[in-house]
DNA sequence: AATATTAGTTACTTAGAGGTTACTACTATT
DNA sequence: AATAGTAGTAACCTCTAAGTAACTAATATT
């Protein structure tokens, strides 16, 4: 999803704008306040591709949410972890995962279907 | 943005299926505890095309998260506004404004274009 | 008889987000 | 000399969410 037009400076248009992809919401999740390998983000999100992960991750460095540090290893080994500026975001993912865990949102999952 | 594979029961990815569409939690917010028109919440979304806005209200009137009611007059009027159920994601939007009102959500705005 | 008003619908098109598969680099281990 | 392990990349494809433009119904007003 890329940049919504928002001439009235909606903020929940903006937020959107910024982490309303697919994937970001549940990467910064599933981030938290740990630092995670690209193969464990791959593993405990199992339907993203590497190469959407990969992608979003770049994103999400760019917009200075996320850092991405490489160590000299060999087999290699990068770690992930939020930055300040994406810790912000964490009380509105809990905020997410609360509604996510109500009897309605796991009812209306179902009828997804 | 269709069903997301969710194998984890995680919680966020659960609410994203729901309501992660580009526009669905805009039109939430729009809306409130207020009864809009459907000429209304265009003008308050210049950016939506009536097509598209008459699609999400259908899919956001079946997940029983707004109600649609249509008044026998003419020219035609109909209003719709948030289900109780709908209503519960009030908070959640709350905490979505609040942080598309930060400083850094502003600052990362213009850095999309 | 033309225009305005409202809430859409229809038919068509398109951008691009996302997906698939195969591949690479580098070394240690069997 | 083949395999494993990690973090990706490259080339290609596909689908569908979204966009555009024109149109409709029904009546009142000019």
């Amino acid at each position: 999803m890329r940049f919504i037009d928002n001439p009235y400076q909606c903020p929940v248009t903006r937020t959107m704008s910024i982490i309303g992809g697919k994937w970001k919401p549940i990467i910064i999740n599933c981030l938290g306040d740990k630092s995670l390998r690209f193969g464990k983000l791959n593993q405990l999100m199992p339907a993203i591709s590497n190469k959407v992960l990969s992608n979003e991750l770049k994103e999400l460095e760019a917009l200075t949410l996320i850092e991405r540090t490489e160590f000299q290893e060999l087999p290699p080994r990068v770690e992930y972890k939020l930055t300040m500026a994406g810790q912000s975001l964490l009380p509105l993912m809990h905020e997410v995962a609360k509604w996510g865990n109500s009897h309605l949102a796991k009812q209306l999952e179902t009828q997804l279907h």
